[in-house]
DNA sequence: AACCTTAAATTAAACGTTTAAGTATATTGC
DNA sequence: GCAATATACTTAAACGTTTAATTTAAGGTT
C-alpha cells in the first residue's frame, strides 16, 4: 500500500498525511512537534510511516504563519548582495554569522538595500530579527525593518534606539596614523578613504567635503587620521584625500595610481581598508617604489591576505568575525539592549 | 486622526487596514498587486494611506503560503556557511547567484547540509526553486530538496535526472598538466588534491584510494593530472598525492610544508585550486625556493589573487562567477533540463 | 423603459500549520 | 466502587493573505 501511495506523486500535507495514518492532523504535528502529547509508540509509527511516504516534517511556510516566528535571522546590508561576497572584511562577518547562526538551528536570510526596486515585497516581515550592517541612509528597507519592531542589533553603525556592536574607529584611526607619522623623519601623508562621499567615482574631496557630521565609520577614522596629522603639525588637506567608493581592489588600484602620481609624492599612504592598501602595494611594486623606504603604507582590518603580501602590511586588527557571532548571540539571547565596542589593535609588520 | 493610529502600537494586517480605510481585505491586496482590480483614485488613496499608518505590504509569510510560492531561491551548500564566505571561487559563484537574483527580484537562501540536526525543520519547503552546489554525497537536506519535486539545477555535481552546469574538468586538468610537464626537462610531480577522500586531516592517499568511480570535481581533476602524467611517461605515485580536505589557506599550507619537504624535491605541483597553489607559493617564499626555476606550480580556478601573488599563478582560467549566472537563468526561465558545460581555459603566467 | 455590458468593490473559501479546549479512556487513591 | 486525576487523542479556530465567485452600481443600446 505505501508502495502505492510513494509512485503516486501525492504533495503531502498535515491533512493527507493525518487521513493515510487515520489519526488527527494533530497528532501528526505533536508528532514532529511535541513529543510529550502522544504515546511514544504511536509517535514512532507515525514518525516512519512518515519516512516512507516522504513527509518530512510541517512545510515550514504555514508554521511560520501560525506560530508567528519564522527561525530565520535578517541580515540587512546596504550594498548590493554580490558585493559582500568579494568583500573580505564582510565575509568573516558574515562569516561570524554563519557559524554562529547554525549552532543556534536557525536560518540567514540577506536583504540588501537593493531591493528598493521591489517596493512591496515586505521581505521584512519574514525574519524574526535583524542584523543592520553598515549606514544605512538611504536604504528604504531599514525603515521597514525599523517600523517591524523586530530585535535588531546594528553592526558598524550606531542608532541610539538599537543594540549596537563598534569598534572605535576613530581611536584606532589615530592609533595607526600617529604611529607612522611619528616614525618617519619627513612626514607628507595622503588618505585613501573608503566611502567618504556619495560618489561613485574614484576622486579626491573638495574642501566643503571635508566637513560632515555624520558618524559614519569612514568618518570616523578620518577624523583619527587628521587628529594624529594635527598632533603632528603635518596639513593633509582635501587634495591629498582621496574617495574610493567600494573596497575592490580594482577601484583601489584606480585611487593608488592616482595618489602615487602626484608630485611631490607622499611618503605615508593611509589606508581605510587593507583591500585599498594591497593595492597601493601592488601598484608601488610595479612603479618600483621602495617599501617601506620611500612609503610607507598601513591599512584598516587585517583581513588575512594582510599577513601574505609583499610587503605584509602594517594595519589595524579588528575582529570581523567576532563582530558577527556577537550580533547572533544578542539577538538569540534577547539580549538587545547593550552598545558594545570591540577592541581593536594596532599590528606592526613591514610596510610602515 | 492617523496621528492617533501612528502613535498606538498597532499590528497592521490586511484585515486591521481594511477596517481602518473602510475597504474590503480584499481591495487591499488587489491596490498592492492588481491595479487593474481596483479605480485608480481609490488605488492612489489606499497605498498613500498605507505608507502613512506605516503597513508596507502584505505579509510575505501568509502571502507565501496562500500563492503556494515564495519567491525565494534556495541554493544548498554541501558545507557549513561559513566556509563559503572564505572561498573566493565560492564567493564568485555567490556572487554571480546573488547579482541575478536581485536582477529578477527573488531572495537568496542559503541552506547548508550541516543543518543536518534540525531534522523537522523543513526548510526546504520554503524555496520555490533550488541550486545545489558541488558533491551532495551524504547532505540529507539535499534527499528532501529532490523530494520536493521543485525545479533544481546542480553545479559542479552532476545527477542524471536535473539540470547541471559544469565545465570538464578532467580535460581541463589535463591541459594544464601537460603544459607543465612538458615544458620542464626531467619531470617530477606532485598533486595536491582537494577533498579527494573522507578525511578531515592533511594527508597522502593510500594505493586503494587511488581508485574511486566517483564522479566528483576533484576525481575528474586528478584523472586529468594521470593521464597527461602517463602520457608523458612520468609515473606519479600515491605517495605524492596529497589530500587537502577544504580549500583554505592554512590547511593548503600545512599540506605545502610537506610536500615541498620530501627527498627528493619534486619539482612540479599540480594543484586543485588557486588557493592551495598560493599556498604553495608561500611556503616556498619561505623556504627560498626559487619558482619557476627549481619549482613550477599550477593552480586552477583562477580566482583574482591568482593574477597578484608572487610570481603570478599560471593556472585554468573558468567562470565560477557565470555559473551562479546561469545557474539562476536557467530557473527563473523554467528552463531546467539542460546541461551545460562551460569553457574553461589555460592561463599562462609565472608560476610555471 | 427594459435589457445588456462593463466596472468597482465585496464575500468567503482556501493555503498548511499550531494549539487551546474538549472528549474519551485508563489509572489512581481511598 | 466511585470520584479524581492522568493520559492519549481529536476538534476546531486562528495565523494573514489571495482570488474565484458574487453583488452592486453605472452606462449604453435599442
Amino acid at each position: 500500500m505505501t508502495e502505492k501511495l510513494k509512485s503516486t506523486k501525492i504533495v503531502w500535507t498535515l491533512k493527507t498525511v493525518a487521513k493515510t495514518l487515520n489519526v488527527s492532523t494533530a497528532t501528526i504535528s505533536n508528532a514532529f512537534n511535541r513529543p510529550d502529547q502522544l504515546s511514544k509508540s504511536l509517535r514512532e509509527r507515525i514518525l516512519t510511516e512518515c519516512a516512507e511516504i516522504g513527509y518530512h516534517g510541517p512545510n515550514l511556510t504555514a508554521r511560520s504563519l501560525r506560530k508567528g516566528e519564522s527561525g530565520v535571522l535578517g541580515v540587512l546590508l546596504s550594498d548590493p548582495l554580490s558585493y559582500y561576497f568579494n568583500d573580505p572584511v564582510a565575509n568573516q562577518f558574515l562569516s561570524g554569522i554563519a557559524e554562529t547562526i547554525e549552532k543556534h538551528q536557525k536560518q540567514l536570510l540577506l536583504l540588501s538595500g537593493a531591493d528598493s526596486g521591489k517596493h512591496n515585497s515586505g521581505i521584512e516581515s519574514l525574519p524574526d530579527s535583524f542584523i543592520v550592517y553598515g549606514s544605512q541612509e538611504n536604504n528604504p528597507l531599514y525603515k521597514r525593518v525599523i517600523q517591524s519592531g523586530k530585535p535588531i542589533v546594528t553592526v558598524d553603525f550606531d542608532a541610539p534606539e538599537f543594540a549596537s556592536i563598534n569598534i572605535d574607529n576613530q581611536a584606532a584611526a589615530y592609533e595607526v596614523a600617529n604611529f607612522v607619522l611619528t616614525k618617519r623623519v619627513d612626514p607628507s601623508a595622503a588618505i585613501l578613504g573608503l566611502r567618504l562621499i556619495h560618489s561613485e567615482r574614484v576622486c579626491r574631496i573638495t574642501e566643503d567635503e571635508l566637513y560632515d557630521e555624520s558618524e559614519s565609520v569612514s568618518r570616523r577614522r578620518l577624523n583619527g587620521y587628521l587628529q594624529a596629522a594635527k598632533e603632528n603639525q603635518i596639513v593633509i588637506s582635501p587634495e591629498q584625500i582621496w574617495h574610493v567608493p567600494h573596497n575592490t581592489f580594482a577601484l583601489a588600484k584606480q585611487a593608488a595610481k592616482e595618489v602615487l602620481s602626484i608630485n611631490p609624492r607622499p611618503n605615508i599612504i593611509l589606508c581605510m581598508s587593507d583591500v585599498i592598501a594591497s593595492a597601493v602595494l601592488n601598484v608601488a611594486a610595479e612603479m618600483s617604489i621602495s617599501i617601506p623606504n620611500e612609503l610607507s603604507v598601513v591599512g584598516f582590518d587585517d583581513i588575512p591576505e594582510a599577513n601574505r603580501t609583499s610587503p605584509r602590511l602594517t594595519t589595524v586588527c579588528q575582529k570581523s568575525k567576532e563582530k558577527g557571532e556577537q550580533a547572533v548571540l544578542m539577538l538569540v539571547k534577547g539580549e538587545t539592549i547593550s552598545k558594545i565596542l570591540m577592541p581593536t589593535k594596532l599590528i606592526e609588520r613591514d610596510s610602515a
